[in-house]
DNA sequence: TAAATTTCTAAGCATTTGCTTAGTTATGGT
DNA sequence: ACCATAACTAAGCAAATGCTTAGAAATTTA
């Protein structure tokens, strides 16, 4: 009769995408990931067939807790929703010390084209449903304009987050306030 | 009598720096960086000390190159020259595929507090330098508002350029001539 | 108590990595 | 032709890397 499983490979998850959030994908070995999941290479293996497989279950789960704050700007209404979006995403992002940001900016950074497909498939569907999201937002307080004009401003916003999610790595609190508050200013 | 240096640094550092902007640090080995710069390793580390010591020069070389774009801005006149760099920037992150944006960018994204105390330095002093430079070309359009509305407004286009290289990786051409324009309307 | 399965431990593998060493070849000046 | 130096070639080193294997221990159920 078979052991029952010592763990849940969503927590251990969990653990590696911390580790790889802080970290990178190339500066994170195998026995670090041992280290941080708390199970044995072997597990690790067995579990998720390679170092590569652990990533893109990392960033499902990144994916996972994106879709968390996404889901608060759906339940809210028009541009303060987005608004609110960049300062909680900038909270998310500042979780981590090291490297943090956004681990999908990082990932295509640092992998750029070599990332994996499924993990450039992932990021982009990320993207897209993001500005999906502003677009809709946009469109509860501006029940007139053209569909391509509210997507040019919706292409505008998924910029200007991804500006201020790298700028934060390096620049004071205030200036990235700064920046959200002229961006939407000028909508 | 001494046989003359048959390698110029300068031009293998400039060759180096194409393979750090488009592979990321960690991404790049020593034997690789032997073969894009065309000497031995032997050599590599008689001139350099370090794989680091090549990339602390390549980031040295790529500030070189900013510069001249830089120089350029400062030669115009007002918010017209800080576009026109937005722009010439945006073609510049372009020349390298794989990776490419701008290699400070990507290695912030990288290497994050694990950056050389060198390295970071020499990349938080151009950004400084940066902004000083747009806060120059903001004031030739405004004489009257105050030093910190300005410096406000030049740290806005901080972020927003680096918003702009890092999308130009994922987001259409288009996209990011939206973006810049946008951007500048509500200038 | 035994069986079945999971998970672990320890060791190992081939390759890659950053870096060094020693001897050789190339080159220019005298 | 010789000397001095630069740069090369080839080999090597220790450590790290992603991944595998084999046997042992743990755990649950019957």
């Amino acid at each position: 009769m078979a052991r029952k499983k010592a763990y849940i490979e969503e927590q251990v998850i969990e653990k590696a995408m911390n580790l790889f959030w802080r970290n990178g994908y190339e500066s994170t070995s195998v026995r670090m990931l041992e280290n941080e999941m708390g199970i044995n290479q072997f597990s690790i293996y067995a579990s998720f067939g390679s170092k590569q497989g652990v990533f893109k279950e990392s960033i499902k789960c990144y994916k996972g807790k994106l879709k968390e704050l996404v889901n608060d700007m759906e339940a809210s209404h028009g541009k303060a929703a987005i608004k609110a979006y960049f300062y909680a995403f900038n909270n998310f992002a500042k979780q981590n010390i090291g490297q943090g940001g956004c681990l999908i900016n990082n990932t295509f950074s640092e992998l750029g084209t070599n990332a994996p497909e499924e993990v450039m498939t992932e990021m982009m569907a990320f993207v897209n449903e993001l500005k999906a999201v502003f677009q809709k937002k946009l469109r509860d307080d501006d029940a007139t304009s053209s569909h391509d004009y509210l997507a040019k401003q919706a292409s505008f916003l998924l910029v200007a987050i991804q500006g201020m999610v790298v700028a934060s790595k390096v620049m004071a609190n205030s200036e990235i306030e700064n920046f959200v508050e002229m961006t939407f200013s000028s909508l």
